[in-house]
DNA sequence: CTGAAAGCGCTTACAG
DNA sequence: CTGAAAGCGCTTACAG
């Protein structure tokens, strides 16, 4: 006898093949498939029985279709090829999987118009969610994309970024007050001269981690546009920030960066001068990013919970199927994780 | 004039709408979205018409039931945290969308049950292919299950393990002969003693590089399985490795590694016993990820082509809709890249 | 070249 | 509690 899932390889088993073998009706089928409790205990047996035997699982396609909503979740990350990103895609996908989902990944490579574009998409294909894990700032588009995909019963939740003023459900870490706390350490270890890399131009996140280090630097008097350098959140934005305001006679002895990725660009810049870090240069990534444990020295950063916001995340899908009182938004603390590159105090 | 996707957000608009605004059948707007040729061209243009005005979109999960066959492409990575497979899927996703396609993601963990598990619901899913990306040695029951989606209309292709005797359509990196060349130019830089890190249990990939490294020495006559150390491929592996080796009073002069992260933990261990590289040891990674420039030192590697392999693989995708001659296998050459981590020949 | 009709595999009112 | 029937939005033989 052939093993269940090798029979019949021509022809799919469906409902029709499962009610016969029952002696049932398909509606009696599908009342078990989707566990209805109007069917007497008999009954039920019986067609679990049947479906057992012939290793019947439902069409997705035929299910979505009738019922108006497909299986899968889509997530939208702002670039896979950032180590954040690529973690917090681990753990989403475990968790959706976890809750029965598929995960569609889109990955927006941080262009504004690959996401209107996907949202335009959306509408058709009858998602179970939509998932925006994105740094970048948001446009009206957007957000009129969301209400509607909203008002089609399409879950839409903002990882990462606050969205619920627009109605969108948003799960974030602290930003602003936790940049604020480690430039703060900093200055309580002597630190005067305190650089910051990583106001990224568009970058929602990257605005609110900045403003956490001018309002330390602020309550100290001691803040000065010229430490603060724009680019983006990736290796060379560092290595090329820090190398030009060392070209340019710029002195600082520590640097706050908006990423890890940044941190290690700005590191490898400091020892191409031959500066020594934390020596000659204190340096505090942030996001907590596997790697900063194994660079020598080991990354001082500001944690992030990716796994956590990826189970609130699942919570928040789950939730989406009763009406919600209103967009919930849920805060994940930071802590300061110190390693080697921010130790020891600045000699005055 | 309300803006046309904004229209009728209450009912979707179906090729019905469309039908009855062009003024012909059904059939024939399924024609026209279809492309047949036997259209006449007044028909088409006036279907063509009246899905701009309508801003109509086909309903995929419809044409997937329909014609059998849906529009995802399940992309199976071995672990998205690795920073290899986070490239490899910034690449595939881009590549998918060029065609058309949309990216499902399934995270195996490196677990040869999560492979079985996803691969016994696939057949039901009507994908339009299934890209396996894993280092990992394949089973049996995977082949199985590969063939029976092949014999459905799936298209299965191997992305880095080479799977073409199994009938899979592969494209892979050369490993053995990278490893190879590697090696000789450590002796050839005077190296006597060359360790490995990275003869990962388990994996397929893992173990061809390893064998390059074995040729080498094998054929140099200084060969020592003393020096061999299997782990993971992550950063951790790399690190304990090393400190174990060291605290054996193992000697070593030169590390090649079986990966990047790999080769980021064994540096890690070095410097934290107080060895300095390339000085005291070289070291090669294996991988090309884009953040070993921006170490120090810097990386040394053996390059690898994510975007090309990304390119074939949608190539092999379009070609699967027409029955190929047989399981195709690309290989993609690696290219040794030289920086600071190997640098300086070894004083003998 | 074109249309009427059947059907992909399910779910869900509607009766009973 | 249960079944017969309609229908989700398409595509594709089948006639003409």
């Amino acid at each position: 006898m052939p093993s269940p899932s090798l029979a019949r390889a021509g022809r799919p088993i469906t409902v029709v093949d499962v009610a016969r073998q029952a002696g049932v009706s398909l509606a009696t089928v599908s009342r078990v498939i989707n566990g209805s409790a109007t069917v007497s205990a008999l009954k039920r047996e019986q067609v679990t029985q049947a479906m057992l035997a012939l290793d019947f699982r439902p069409d997705p396609m035929a299910q979505g279709l009738r019922r108006g909503q497909g299986n899968a979740v889509a997530l939208l990350v702002g670039d896979i090829a950032q180590r954040h990103f690529a973690e917090l895609t681990q753990h989403v996908q475990r968790a959706l999987e976890g809750q029965g989902y598929d995960l569609l990944l889109f990955n927006l490579g941080h262009q504004q118009q690959r996401l209107e574009q996907f949202l335009a998409r959306a509408l058709r294909m009858k998602l179970r969610g939509v998932v925006l894990a994105t740094s970048d700032a948001l446009t009206r588009p957007v957000f009129e994309a969301g209400r509607q995909l909203l008002a089609q019963g399409v879950a839409v939740v903002s990882l990462g970024q606050d969205l619920s003023r627009e109605g969108i459900g948003s799960i974030v870490h602290e930003e602003r007050s936790a940049t604020r706390r480690s430039v703060e350490r900093l200055l309580a270890l002597g630190h005067r001269q305190v650089a910051y890399v990583g106001r990224v131009k568009g970058s929602a996140i990257g605005t609110e981690r900045f403003l956490g280090y001018r309002d330390a630097l602020q309550a100290a008097g001691t803040f000065d546009p010229v430490r603060v350098w724009d680019m983006s959140f990736r290796y060379t934005a560092g290595h090329e920030s820090v190398m030009r305001a060392l070209d340019e006679g710029i002195s600082f002895t520590a640097l706050q960066a908006g990423s890890d990725e940044i941190a290690m660009g700005a590191i490898a810049a400091l020892e191409d001068r031959g500066l020594r870090v934390p020596q000659d240069v204190a340096v505090v990534g942030f996001g907590d990013i596997d790697l900063g444990a194994y660079l020598r020295p080991a990354l001082s950063t500001l944690s992030s919970s990716p796994q956590l916001a990826a189970t609130q995340l699942a919570e928040l899908l789950r939730a989406a199927e009763a009406p919600a009182a209103g967009p919930v938004r849920i805060e994940l603390p930071r802590e300061l994780v110190e390693r080697a590159s921010s130790q020891g105090a600045r000699k005055p």
